[in-house]
DNA sequence: GGTGGAACTTAGCGGCGATAAGGTGGGGTG
DNA sequence: CACCCCACCTTATCGCCGCTAAGTTCCACC
């Protein structure tokens, strides 16, 4: 039985999670394939290629595939959707990485028309609309790079972040060390997702006065 | 005359703007410095140690040295500050990528230290306003990331983004498409970081209304 | 039964980060 | 003045990388 592209982007992420996307070399995929590493070139017309796959297959998995955006209560629905966004790219190791690598594909467009309609028939103008929901994309690359590289950085060595004895003379930061040292990653993530989507209601509430 | 530390980093800084953080090998380096790519070794114990000190450059370049953050306008010094962070990573090509690959050091906290400072002399608590900083820093980051991304994408081959009949049946992204095609990066990014921090303000402004 | 092409192999290219080991030249010391 | 030390560099090489060229296998189809 011949190899499948899709047996090969499967493989790839169950690879990735075992040696990091530094680790994931074409020698090393195939040889998990049981074949010689030119062959995936037989697949995929460089290394680049099988990574744009890989990034695509990751939001599939963890983004229902018919997620409609609805106009009632927007606010939620962008949370909901900024929520499963970092769980897709977290359900791997170097998500982000990953997919910070890939090129804006025009077949997505439909989609983001679709929620900005949403937004819309919500009473929202499309320029603001489309603007938040690049912010939020943006938080959540910004936010789980980090969170990814952090965690990576705990494994490898097995150092504590930022010891107590660091934050000695820092009291302020002493009393905020939980969020320093991102122990509760989700409040945190939360925190910053919400105060993007409350300044945008504050922002688009005052324009929407300043019309009429 | 022997080679410096500081002179490798400089010549560094300027070949990534030449060559793009992929093009800058250790030979690559070299060469430009009239030298033979093992000698950098003798002034870098690997790669990752040359480019987190390009990092460090980077923003020391240009984010003034002293700048005190302000408790009263404390909404403008974080904008203020914010702007100038990314245009720190904007000045070299693929600065963004250079700076996400180096772990957090433990003398910038004091830096951090000062910031919360200030902002708890405004009223703020110290958790809420770490959680500010932070997730400023991760829109910030996320932001110029993909803003390179696209620059060099737009550079190497010489495509329009979204070409025009791409947005044919996509009415409400037409309406926003100088948005979705980043043809004012400045402004854009502004809106983000605007809504960031009024959506603070208002988060801030309930906690503190439940506690009286 | 011969043919064509999909799917693979073997061999190898140029380039990478990094190490080992050896050279060299100038300043400080006997 | 001779010597040595050592900071700083060179040459040679390792093992790995992405990728290409060219040849092989094997099965479906005429």
């Amino acid at each position: 039985m011949a190899l499948q592209r899709e047996e090969v982007v499967r493989t790839a992420l169950r690879l990735l999670n075992e040696v990091g996307i530094d680790g994931l070399t074409t020698r090393r995929l195939a040889r998990e394939l049981g074949v010689q590493s030119p062959a995936l070139y037989w697949h995929f017309k460089n290394k680049r290629e099988l990574l744009d796959l890989m990034a695509e297959a990751m939001l599939a998995e963890a983004l229902p595939p018919d997620r409609r955006p609805a106009p009632e209560n927007w606010p939620d629905w962008i949370a909901q959707d900024a929520r499963a966004k970092r769980r897709a790219l977290l359900a791997y190791r170097d998500g982000a990485r990953v997919h910070a690598g890939t090129l804006p594909a025009e077949d997505e467009l439909p989609a983001v028309e679709a929620q900005l309609s949403a937004l819309c028939r919500a009473g929202l103008r499309p320029r603001s609309a489309l603007r938040l929901l690049l912010a939020v994309d943006r938080y959540i690359m910004g936010w789980v790079t980090e969170e990814q590289a952090w965690r990576q950085d705990a494994d490898e060595r097995a150092r504590p972040p930022f010891p107590d004895e660091a934050l000695r003379d820092l009291p302020l930061l002493r009393e905020a060390a939980d969020v320093l040292r991102m122990t509760d990653h989700d409040a945190d993530f939360e925190y910053g997702l919400r105060i993007l989507i409350e300044g945008f209601r504050v922002e688009e509430g005052r324009a929407e006065g300043a019309l009429e």
